[in-house]
RNA sequence: UCCCUGAUAGCUCAGCUGGUAGAGCAGGCGACUGUUAAUCGCCGGGUCGUUGGUUCGAGUCCAACUCAGGGAGCCA
């Protein structure tokens, strides 16, 4: 589908340098390269004794620090002139240094707390100038200490006047250090995905990653629903949502035999086969049938050969489930879901989200404010295919009942068709999951999947089939065997009553916020096939 | 897994119909400056993904392989 739409090859692009702070030149002298060869010396000199060049009680860990009433700053809270006037601690990495003839260099340092770094304006009467402050480059960690005052220059509002500027960490061989003030392609910096993390994009998409985290909690706990830690090791005999990753501890060049020449599992860890798992819907099932309502928010293993744009060998996904109630109820469940999180996005981390409007896709801000602001459209599924059949566009896959709806489909309805969110509800039985409850026009399902603007299916769930009897049946239509089912099958011995619920890839949300290309960068460390570096 | 496209300097790319490689940024030196991706001058840097083949000659043409991106399928 491709979550960018002018996401071609190398279509995304974006660089360490904040907007509006931009870098510049920032030339230092490097007559020989005995200072980077001498760095790890350095610095084990520097963890022992204060630096020769600090000024006396200046290190930030040393025993007049906390004498001086120094307070220690965050950059956002510096930025934001908390304690204006008042002699303040800043610890972070370098962005970009510029320096002035006038006598003094420009040092813009970030520590992720916001998306803008802070200026700290180191004059060159500081004893450590022409050794560390003009070897700055980008990557440096430093900590500097001085006054927050109102900038004398454009472009931001407080500074830091120094009267210290420690370097801890200079960079080794500043020309090769993978990330530089310019653009970089997203290919590149998933290469080396453990500096990724100090560049604009990669440090908006963890803040944004944090707080929908959170207000996913939030939300459900608002609402009354308790988390439940499903199992990430599953010996379920099935589960039947995809290709899974085994967990076994046996020797696998020689693997213990039954007399049948087949590996032994009875011999395996668990004494029989285990694997991770590919969901925690049907565990969850069992809390929610205990606790009414209850949600999964985990870690997710696809062993799948996929390798697209939407699809991780190891996920994160939510999924709540509710008991004594249908499908229009979780319909309403998922509408109120994506409407809170994206809001609590949209209230607190706008600024990650400008820089997603201005670097990474335009429009992603309007998207946001027009999904909570509309109510969600509910069509059939049967009304869906008549739609398709009757629109004018041509698709490369005719729309026809009893198939699933292709990508193209989903998003005609959403985007052209309606013009907002739509739940597409009961589906052919044929194409669904078995625990799908079955609606009495007996080839239906109870199935709902929630179709956005800009991206498609985005949430998929269900009513869950209670019915003891049904569920066989289904069960055993689709090739499954009831009996390896027995303690899902209880639950429906025991007390069954209605329940609904869906399943929400976490990296697809956060995809769909900040407005990226491809999913592995809405993740720290993305698990895809021949990939698991880091 | 299938289809398409691509792989040239630390990064991003150019290199037309085959005649032993260029730019911008980054880096080094210098000039200039309360600077904001500053600007200007000069300099260093590439066995063109790998292995074969065609050719007098291959970054360029062919084949295989490896890796990457996009699309499809599967799905969250």
């Amino acid at each position: 589908m491709g979550f960018g739409s002018s996401t071609r090859r190398r279509g995304l692009r974006w660089d360490v340098r904040a907007a509006p702070w931009r870098g510049s030149s920032w030339a230092w002298p490097r007559s020989s390269s005995s200072w980077s060869r001498s760095f790890s010396a350095r610095c084990r000199r520097r963890s022992k004794a204060a630096s020769p060049t600090s000024l006396p009680g200046q290190g930030a860990f040393g025993k007049r620090a906390r004498t001086m009433s120094m307070t220690v700053l965050s950059v956002k809270a510096a930025l934001a002139g908390t304690g204006a006037g008042t002699k303040v601690e800043i610890r972070g990495w370098v962005r970009t240094r510029r320096d002035s003839k006038a006598g003094l260099s420009f040092v813009n340092v970030s520590d992720g707390s916001c998306q803008n770094p802070v200026q700290i304006v180191a004059p060159a009467a500081l004893p450590n100038y022409q050794s560390e402050i003009l070897k700055l480059t980008a990557g440096a960690s430093v900590i500097a200490q001085g006054t927050l005052v109102q900038s004398q220059g454009k472009g931001q509002s407080f500074e830091v006047q120094a009267d210290a500027v420690q370097v801890l960490g200079l960079v080794d061989d500043p020309e090769t250090y993978p990330v530089q003030p310019k653009q970089h392609t997203m290919e590149f910096l998933r290469e080396v995905a453990h500096l990724r993390p100090r560049t604009n994009t990669f440090g908006a998409v963890t803040r944004v990653r944090h707080h929908a985290a959170q207000a996913i909690h939030r939300f459900f706990h608002e609402e009354g629903f308790f988390w439940v830690n499903t199992p990430i090791i599953t010996a379920s005999d099935a589960e039947g949502a995809g290709q899974m990753f085994r967990v076994s501890t046996l020797d696998a060049l020689n693997p213990p035999k039954t007399d049948a020449g087949k590996v032994d599992w009875s011999k395996d860890f668990f004494g029989k086969e285990a694997f991770l798992t590919v969901s925690g819907q049907l565990n969850v099932e069992a809390f929610c049938l205990a606790l009414s309502k209850v949600y999964t928010f985990g870690p997710t293993f696809r062993a799948e050969n996929s390798n697209t744009t939407r699809h991780l060998a190891e996920f994160w996904m939510i999924e709540p489930e509710i008991a004594f109630a249908d499908l229009k109820a979780d319909a309403d469940l998922a509408e109120r879901f994506l409407k809170y999180v994206f809001k609590a996005i949209l209230s607190e981390r706008m600024d990650d989200l400008e820089f997603f409007e201005e670097r990474v896709q335009k429009g992603v801000i309007e998207r946001l404010s027009k999904f909570v602001d509309s109510s969600f459209e509910r069509i059939d599924y049967g009304q869906a295919i008549e739609i398709l059949k009757g629109a004018k566009k041509k698709f490369d896959y005719a729309p026809e009942w009893g198939k699933d709806l292709q990508t193209e489909h989903e998003r005609y309805l959403t985007e052209e068709h309606v013009g907002r969110p739509v739940v597409v509800m009961n589906y052919p039985e044929q194409i669904k999951a078995f625990y799908m409850r079955m609606n009495d026009d007996g080839r239906t399902v109870a199935a709902m999947d929630v179709l956005a603007p800009g991206i498609g299916e985005i949430i998929g769930g269900s009513q869950r089939e209670e019915r003891l009897e049904l569920l066989d049946a289904r069960m055993k239509k689709m090739g499954l065997v009831p009996e390896h089912y027995g303690w899902y099958r209880d639950l429906r011995r025991y007390g069954s009553v209605p329940h609904a619920g869906f399943g929400l890839g976490f990296e697809r949300l956060i995809v769909y916020m900040c407005g990226l290309g491809n999913i592995r960068d809405a993740i720290p460390y993305p698990r895809v096939p021949g990939w698991a570096q880091f």
